[in-house]
DNA sequence: GCGACAG
DNA sequence: ATCTTGTCGC
């Protein structure tokens, strides 16, 4: 699939002044609000003998693996948690990390992998953040609506934005609203969640939550709820824990 | 100057 | 993200 709003093309040759404004756009354009057609209940994170009664949608995981200056986009399709398709490309990347900018550094091979991807996903699961962002423009909202397709970001660390109550030891399945602080510069009040998406039954050593946000189209408590829906046992959600083991699966053929 | 910082 | 062995615990 090819890109649709191809006027927020993340250009890494852009000046910094550029792409932040770039990120203003996307924030001003993408909606934090449900606006998908699938059904909730019908989206699970392994198979189900129920599925055949109902309408699982295509849920793709997105992740990305970097040799030297090459990076490795993998896109890893799912239908009623069974793989269904999975895409990847590598291209040449010289846009180092920045935070808040990493779209621009990760655009390129996810452009590429989705264009070798037949299916049409409902919904992409990022590794990043979405909303949770300065500009509230993180990967999983500037490729969702680059694509204009629904998109969570689920993260491992959190950007930036405050947590309402202490995030040790929470239970599993619990979450605590994220609120933007004064990082973030282009709006207020929630922004995403902390995940317990997975915590030890009892025992001297916890697991940290993930932070999920709104990618595109989709409102915050339903990205919280499609996540822990996605999980299967582990702390991240198989679409992504699946792109990011076939991100390393293709790198791995590329040093040989 | 200080602090904070997805992957 | 990437560089990397053993090791603690269920």
């Amino acid at each position: 699939m090819e890109p649709v709003n191809t006027r927020f093309l993340p250009d890494p040759a852009d000046s910094r002044e550029v792409m932040e404004d770039l990120q203003r756009g996307v924030a001003a354009t993408a909606r934090f609000t449900d606006d998908f057609e699938f059904d909730l209940d019908t989206v699970s994170a392994t198979p189900t003998l129920t599925n055949h009664a109902m309408d699982p949608p295509i849920i793709v995981g997105v992740d990305q693996a970097f040799l030297d200056d090459r990076a490795v986009g993998a896109v890893v399709a799912l239908r009623g948690g069974e793989v269904v398709e999975r895409a990847s490309a590598v291209v040449d990347c010289d846009f180092p990390y920045i935070p808040g900018l990493l779209s621009f550094r990760e655009a390129g091979a996810i452009v590429a992998a989705f264009a070798d991807l037949d299916v049409e996903p409902d919904l992409a699961v990022f590794d990043g953040s979405g909303r949770i962002h300065f500009r509230e423009a993180g990967l999983a909202t500037h490729l969702g609506l680059l694509f204009d397709l629904p998109s969570i970001g689920v993260a491992k660390g959190l950007l930036c934005g405050t947590p309402d109550s202490s995030l040790d030891d929470l239970p599993e399945g619990s979450r605590v609203a994220i609120r933007a602080d004064d990082r973030v510069e282009t709006t207020d009040g929630l922004i995403g969640y902390a995940v317990q998406t997975r915590q030890y039954d009892s025992g001297s050593r916890t697991i940290n939550p993930v932070y999920v946000s709104p990618g595109h189209r989709v409102g915050p408590p339903t990205a919280a709820d499609l996540a822990e829906r996605l999980c299967a046992g582990y702390k991240l959600p198989e679409p992504t824990r699946l792109a990011d083991a076939y991100a390393d699966e293709v790198k791995r053929d590329l040093e040989v």
